[in-house]
DNA sequence: GTCGCATTTGACCAAACGGTCAAAGTCACG
DNA sequence: CGTGACTTTGACCGTTTGGTCAAATGCGAC
């Protein structure tokens, strides 16, 4: 019925019950191949209680991107245009590799989205994700013409950054079907060869 | 009724049309997004006329995945041991981003099985796959150890060539919408990019 | 031209799907 | 404990989907 954070108790637990298993499903699945029903048994709720608190699938979706665009763009926001330039960069790209490890689901939620043209968040990308984007470039371009860090096309030093940390989610299957052993982490040696990457390109050498 | 080349004109005009249309259908749409009306209406067949060549959605998926398993290994394939390290690298990235520019259809449904777990193509992924990279793994390393470029996780550095070449046929509208005018090209720029990435990362500096 | 085989099609089917609805059950609160 | 609002459910509906089938059509070799 209401779709943001219900009021009553009930339909607080249901509600994070409800998007903690599309999260799951939609994530594994994709949008066309995640069913309501899989969705509400995962939450244990029944098909038409789940539509009692959301008005369709689409509702569900729409909302879990919608809240998750946060959580993705923070830890861009966090990166202080007042701080050290290398030192924020490798901060904001660790930032990234934990949230690629802390939260895989929501990643592959996005690429799931971006890959099949983004038909539901395109707005937001050309929006809200645009804005960030650009206002940052700016610091790294006014970093680069003061002489702090190399000089590299800035968009594209985010674009590879976002690509970098989330290969270790996206494509963590392959990650680990490739390095065989799936019982170890492969985020330390993840962690430490993107950082060495970064701090080659961009650390200045006198 | 044969899964592979036919035989007659008919079947191989109507299976390389099945194949190019279940190609665009898949790769934007992934696999549960996909319908077989959609993919005989684009290669200009009726359902029954299509499912006359292949004998469920299932097969032309698979088939589609077991073909282009090697389109997207040759490049890497193709990198020589005996060459100029830095040079067999650099040119390895090219090869890859000009896959991207070429084939995202390609990049982009082999990206959608991935991200899904790779429930298709799981084994090629731990056999085929794997055992190039370890190959090629052991000519980094090789390299390495001789001094002729940097020294760096040999694994890693072929994840990260495959996360920032596929990035731009992946997430292509991404790229595009941070990037505004939709009209521009950004894979030269792209290019520049991470060929000055890499460099500074493995060329050696006296 | 005609015969055998390959090809194509319209009609059809069962299952799965997203969503609705009226009725039943449950909760909070005076 | 009763009442009104909130919650849950089984039955149901129309549509979409992957796939089948028998019949019709087209094609090429003799």
């Amino acid at each position: 019925m209401n779709q943001t954070a219900g009021t009553t108790r009930i339909q607080r637990r249901n509600t994070a019950a409800i998007t903690e298993a599309a999260l799951e499903v939609f994530s594994a699945n994709g949008f066309r191949g995640a069913t309501v029903d899989q969705i509400a048994k995962a939450a244990g709720l029944s098909k038409p209680n789940l539509l009692y608190y959301f008005p369709s699938k689409e509702a569900i979706h729409q909302h879990l991107l919608a809240t998750l665009m946060d959580t993705w763009l923070d830890p861009l926001r966090e990166m202080d245009p007042e701080g050290d330039p290398l030192e924020e960069i490798l901060a904001y790209i660790r930032r990234k590799l934990e949230a690629s490890r802390d939260f895989p689901r929501e990643s592959r939620l996005f690429a799931n989205e971006i890959v099949q043209g983004a038909p539901h968040i395109l707005p937001t990308l050309e929006g809200e994700l645009k804005d960030l984007v650009d206002e940052k470039a700016k610091v790294l371009s006014r970093w680069m013409e003061e002489g702090r860090i190399q000089r590299v096309h800035p968009y594209h030093l985010i674009f590879s950054i976002w690509s970098l940390t989330q290969h270790y989610a996206d494509f963590d299957v392959q990650v680990r079907a490739v390095l065989g052993s799936g019982d170890t982490d492969p985020f330390p040696e993840a962690e430490d060869y993107v950082i060495t990457l970064f701090t080659r390109m961009l650390a200045l050498k006198p």
